[in-house]
DNA sequence: GCCATACATCGATATCTGTCGATGTCTTGC
DNA sequence: GCAAGACATCGACAGATATCGATGTATGGC
């Protein structure tokens, strides 16, 4: 019973229903759903990693281009990419013995509508 | 060695002076800057509470506004609201004996100006 | 001055999380 | 098929954090 059959939606994906923060009381479910979203962001190197990935020739970068930038074990850095992916932050391509991440845009700018109400 | 006497700038205001993640690598100290910001709002009940805040009557609450909301103690409320106002996401004001609290949304608007730049 | 009320701080504790080395899995080239 | 390389998973462990009850501090009313 770990994979229903039914639509497949991202946690980021979930958050584009909620109306910005500062609009009306977020509600309790909400706010579990946001949460990890933004703990998913909230640490120092997956900031980073996001940032390179997304800043990266192609807007992709596979794991061997993103090890380099940190002082941490290969295992650490798959770890955070995990992470990333399973909040649907950056999606994942396999393309032979290498994988590729892209930053989910999309994702991003749900995020970002959520947080910052356009002026109001 | 505690308080400078020169400029205070609260860890949210000092973000504005990122670009877009998605414009160029963040360097190790700007994603150590942000992060903590983002850490303090990746919290399920302090998300709740900026948006209790944000959209109270007035765009400010005092905690008793606050505590009923939550199944939680009132330390723990407090505890929160020190976390969100360290960071700078909520400001503070002490009238009487209530304590009054008001979103940051400048602050606001500067993280979602960095998470997802506009179009780009 | 004293008490009630609103809120903050403290100390303790259980849980979560970032990191590592070791190891597993998959793909490619020979 | 086998060895090498790219990446993921596992188990362990140290440090961070969410929560509580108990207690401290400040304000206002009597």
């Amino acid at each position: 019973m770990s994979k229903s059959p039914v639509l497949e939606l991202t946690p980021s994906e979930a958050v584009a229903c909620c109306s910005p923060l500062t609009r009306q009381p977020l509600s309790s479910s909400e706010a579990e759903q946001v949460a990890p979203i933004l703990k998913a962001l909230a640490d120092p190197v997956r900031l980073r990693l996001l940032s390179l990935i997304a800043s990266h020739e192609g807007g992709e970068a596979c794991v061997c281009d993103l090890t380099d930038a940190f002082d941490l074990s290969q295992p650490t850095i798959s770890h955070h990419l995990r992470v990333l992916h399973e909040s649907g932050l950056i999606s994942r391509d396999k393309r032979g013995v290498w994988v590729f991440y892209r930053a989910r845009t999309d994702s991003l700018a749900s995020l970002a509508a959520l947080i910052g109400s356009p002026t109001q």
